[in-house]
DNA sequence: TTAGCAACGATATATCATATCATCTGATGT
DNA sequence: ACATCAGATGATATGATATATCGTTGCTAA
C-alpha cells in the first residue's frame, strides 16, 4: 500500500507561495492528503458531506481542484480522471517531472521524480522531432510493492 | 502540423493478426486514419454521419474503439480523452513503448517510439521502488515543428 | 461605509462512457 | 437450402466527469 505523507504545516507554505488558501481549501486539500487513494471530484462531494457534514457543491470541488492544482498541490492523473494531493510539498524544487506510480490493485499511487538526466533525455527524443515539450505528466500501471508480496 | 501515414494494406495486416475487420470498423479506422487531430467518440459519430451518410450509434462506435484499441490499430489519448489511428500499423515491432508528442496548438499529434534503452530505464526508475510496470503510456504537451514555425 | 473583487452557491448543460437487452447477419453443419 | 449459433450491431437508458453562467456572500481597502 503507498499513501502520502501527512501534512504539515501547508498554511506556511501557502503563504510562502503567496497562494491564499481558504478554509474550504484547506478541507479539501485534507481529504485528498488523508486520502490513501486518488478521489475524483464526486467522491470528494461525498467524502466532504461525511467529513464536515455539510455539503459542497460539486462545481465548488472543480473550482477548488482547478485552484489546487494550479497551485502544485494537487497532482490529476490523466489515465484515471482522479486527483491526489502532491507528496513531495515539502521540497523546493519544481515537479514538472513527477511521475505516478499508480497499483492496478489497492489503487495506491506513488509519486517519484525523474532524474533530471532522464527527463532531459526525454525531452531531447522528443525535440529531435521539432517538437518543444511544455509538459509531461509519465503515469505507470503496474502492482506495488506491498501488494505484490501479498500474492 | 502532424499527420498519419495514409491508409495502406490495413485489411491484409489484420488478416495476419486473425482480426475480423468489418466494413464498419474498416469505416472508423479509415476516419481516424484520415484524421489531422485525434477525435472523440461523439465527433466520431458526426464525422461517421456527414461522411457515410448514415447514423452510426455512439455505443458502436465505443465498441468499435474498444475493439481497435484493443487490436493495436488505434489509440487512446488519455490526457484528452481521444482516439487516433497508431502510425506504425507497418512495423513488425511491439508498440508498448509508444510516445504522444501532442501539439497544444493545433492539436495534431506525433506517434514516436521511445528507445529501448530509455524505456528499460524508466521502468528500473520505477522498479526501485518495488514497483512492477505492466502498462505506460507517455503522453508530452507543448507545440510541434510546424507551429512553432509559423510562430 | 461602501465599492470592488475573489470565493462560493445554485442551476443547467455539455461531454465522456457503460449497462443491458433486442435484432441482424454471416458462417457452419446437415 | 435450411436451421442454428455466435459475433456484430442497434436502441435505449443511465452513470460519470466536467464546464458555463449568473447570482450571492463576505472580505478588504480607500
Amino acid at each position: 500500500m503507498i499513501h502520502s505523507k501527512p501534512s504539515k504545516n501547508i498554511q506556511k507554505i501557502c503563504n510562502a507561495k503567496g497562494i491564499s488558501l481558504t478554509q474550504k481549501r484547506q478541507n479539501i486539500f485534507h481529504i485528498l492528503l488523508s486520502s490513501k487513494i486518488p478521489l475524483s471530484a464526486y467522491d470528494l462531494t461525498d467524502v466532504y458531506k461525511n467529513k464536515f457534514e455539510t455539503a459542497m457543491p460539486t462545481m465548488s470541488i472543480y473550482r477548488i481542484l482547478e485552484f489546487l492544482t494550479a497551485s502544485g498541490l494537487v497532482h490529476k492523473l490523466e489515465s484515471t480522471n482522479k486527483y491526489i494531493a502532491c507528496s513531495h510539498l515539502q521540497c523546493d524544487h519544481e515537479h514538472s517531472n513527477a511521475q505516478f506510480l499508480i497499483c492496478n490493485s489497492c489503487s495506491g499511487v506513488e509519486e517519484i521524480t525523474l532524474t533530471s538526466e532522464l527527463h532531459k533525455q526525454i525531452e531531447t527524443g522528443a525535440e529531435q522531432t521539432g517538437f518543444k515539450v511544455e509538459s509531461l505528466q509519465f503515469e505507470l500501471h503496474g502492482t506495488c510493492k506491498a501488494c505484490l508480496n501479498t500474492h
